[in-house]
DNA sequence: CGATTCATGAGAACGATTCTCACGCTTGAT
DNA sequence: ATCAAGCGTGAGAATCGTTCTCATGAATCG
């Protein structure tokens, strides 16, 4: 059973707060300017546990850092991401996701897994 | 300009003798069984090298740890990999191709660049 | 109000990858 | 071939994100 306690409260309020993905240590940061200082151990964990649980997304950028953020919908879905300053647009993709499941049933894989993203240059960081 | 070096030549080699995706670790252990022995900073430095030749394929596991492979297409191609065996498939998508490109115009993001890959379980390692 | 047990935090430990730098070897010109 | 120029190499140190350890703190349940 998870509980609650004021650190894990402290992350889903500063993960809440962000528009963009954030890596573990830039929440941390955010906490400790906040005030609401949490170890650095404490927002790897719970950001875990958070993911897990499926109630924030997470992925990797291209130096293999792990990302978090809290997702507007839900439902599985993709992103495209701001290579520059990280905004994201979610897509949900019945399309690639029907291709994922046809392509893995064709090789007679199963437990298909997907790692699709997106990254690009918005418009704002293009000027 | 790039040298022919020995070292080179072992981790080119070494690759080739590969089915399927290894780590630059792995690669390194083989080519110290095989006798050919290369400094472990020379195997990441070369494959490297090879990767932004885009001659070999890298992508991350779940632990994010770079795993490199000689393709048989050069042509842009994604992969369907067993997590158990890394069995490797490559699959080319126009399909997925196409939507990537579409959902980056469609939000006015430019240079779009892709992470696709599938993970499974083959029939193999199914048992 | 306990007792139980999960959660926390500081720092150590880890593990993949990169960096440093002195020395060696490939290369292109002679 | 010979040689100078400079990229390539290797051993180990350094980085850096992330996880582990373990003693202490605090939810939770009866």
């Amino acid at each position: 059973m998870t509980r609650m306690t004021r650190q894990r409260a402290a992350v889903a309020e500063a993960l809440d707060q962000q528009d963009e993905f954030r890596s573990a240590q830039q929440l941390h940061e955010v906490l400790r300017a906040r005030g609401d200082s949490v170890g650095l151990a404490t927002v790897y964990r719970t950001l875990q546990t958070f993911a897990d649980a499926h109630e924030v997304d997470q992925l990797r950028n291209a130096d293999g850092e792990v990302l978090y953020r809290r997702c507007e919908r839900v439902e599985h879905h993709h992103h495209l991401v701001c290579r520059s300053c990280r905004r994201t647009i979610e897509i949900d993709g019945p399309t690639v996701e029907a291709w994922a499941a046809k392509v893995g049933a064709a090789h007679d894989f199963t437990d298909i897994d997907h790692t699709i993203e997106l990254w690009g240059i918005c418009k704002d960081c293009r000027g």
